[in-house]
DNA sequence: CCTCCTCTTTCATATCATGTACCAGAAGAA
DNA sequence: TTCTTCTGGTACATGATATGAAAGAGGAGG
């Protein structure tokens, strides 16, 4: 039963704002929000707020399950990772 | 460059223990300690010392990174996620 | 133009969860 | 005995979550 990307689901990916979508790929990356905060030029607490904003869109538990999604829903692939470091 | 599992690293699985080998798909499938306590019959305390000894093991920052290790090495598939519940 | 409304972006405080650095006892295997 | 594993613990630092709120952009309608 292979899910296709954003099939039958209403985008949930549209519910996100372009800020939001932006911070999406860099928490799934394993990226913490010290370094999201670096690499857009926002606080620390900017960044946690957007993750918290995510999640919720999105009807997940934590930043772990935001990484899920996002390689379930193909906006990054496994070896676009912060483990090929 | 598709990486194989599990290839020219020096089986990094091996270094963990069978208990740490138990936690670590839960972690990968987005689980937080408590959850992981009360699958193993653990306390939490204990799930989050096996967490910390996997991830300085395998050399990761977060359990974000574990999780993505373990897609990675293909030792959950993406399939078994919490995020099919 | 001006007001009203909504959304977005940004940052903050407070609280809870996770991570870090240890320690230690029990049980089993070598 | 010695080693490893499994288990739980304390104490503290850092990260994550919940919630609030200010500032700005943009549209709708007068």
């Amino acid at each position: 039963m292979a899910q296709l990307p954003s099939s039958h689901r209403p985008n949930l990916l549209e519910q996100l704002s372009p800020r939001e979508q932006e911070i999406l790929p860099l928490v799934a990356q394993g990226k913490d929000n010290r370094e999201i905060g670096k690499i857009l030029f926002i606080s620390e607490k900017t960044a946690k707020n957007y993750v918290t904003s995510i999640r919720k869109k999105l009807g997940l538990k934590n930043r772990t399950q935001i990484a899920l999604f996002a390689l379930k829903e193909g906006i990054i692939s496994i070896d676009d990772t912060i483990l090929d470091n």
